[in-house]
DNA sequence: TCTTAAATGTTACTATATAACAACACCATT
DNA sequence: AATGGTGTTGTTATATAGTAACATTTAAGA
């Protein structure tokens, strides 16, 4: 899908789920598209710095968390990251792969072996939320 | 396993693979014990500065970075913290659950569901590098 | 003993994230 | 139009997490 393409979807989606995707969120969300692959929170700072003058960290963190909550971006604990969602519109339970060494990412359907894990979680008492699994490693091009 | 027990066998783990599970490492490794569930690296820190007077950020992170190394303790991204690894001394790829509310964890052998995950991600020119799987959720204490 | 590599100490810093409150914008009701 | 509530953004300050770089000490071999 492409930027604009994406753009309208997200919006698209924030009107289904009542929420506002209001013109700094959008710009926040267009920083991260810019990007390809994962992107930190201070980078966002950086560039939305770059367009708009002054902006401090709680800015950005909060257009973060809302397009997260949105269902439009994933965060990436292990690399204290942030990616595009490639399913948006799809309540989806994913399988995220992360290449160490470029930072690209590669969103797949994984509900299967998330119910498996489920049921084995189950069988503990352990009660898993929906959530992404998130999985890190090499991609083809950076495999040599 | 009791603590006593886990130290045991975290030492004998160490000699086999070579690497020498020193004073302050098994300090700070007891530190960890010593608490339930999810730790953090400022709270391993204060307690090592209770125990012996003054201790910087670096003298901790090695020694857990050096723990998680040798198997003995896991990362856990999501919350910034560690856990005691509940399986040492069979080198597995395991599922870890982690309650959101309380912090405590439960650690479970998914080789089969992982398998799954990896061949799926192989077919999108992914490798996968070895791993445990993170889940949070919610344990059946806290599931009211 | 002498040499060397590993481990630890120390200082300073960078990076990541949030609390708390103020100001503003929007919408609904009077 | 004025009022008041709610959500959003601005602003300042601070909390939390992690690392670079170099000095010093310790342990292991030759
Ligand atoms: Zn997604
Ligand atoms: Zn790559
Ligand atoms: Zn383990
Ligand atoms: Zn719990």
């Amino acid at each position: 899908m492409d930027k604009a393409g994406f753009i309208a979807a997200a919006d698209l989606q924030c009107q289904r789920q009542g929420v506002k995707l209001t013109a700094l969120r959008r710009q926040v969300l267009e920083l991260v598209l810019a990007h390809e692959g994962v992107v930190k929170a201070y980078q966002v700072l950086a560039d939305l710095q770059r367009e708009r003058g002054i902006a401090a960290p709680p800015t950005v963190y909060r257009a973060l968390d809302f397009l997260v909550e949105a269902g439009l971006l994933h965060k990436v604990d292990a690399l204290n990251g942030y990616i595009v969602c490639s399913h948006v519109g799809c309540c989806h339970e994913g399988l995220i792969l992360v290449c160490t060494a470029c930072g690209r990412v590669n969103e797949l359907e994984a509900a299967p072996a998330l119910d498996t894990l489920r049921q084995q979680a189950a069988a503990q008492g352990f009660a898993i939320a929906q959530q992404n699994l998130l999985l890190t490693g090499l991609c083809q091009a950076c495999r040599v």
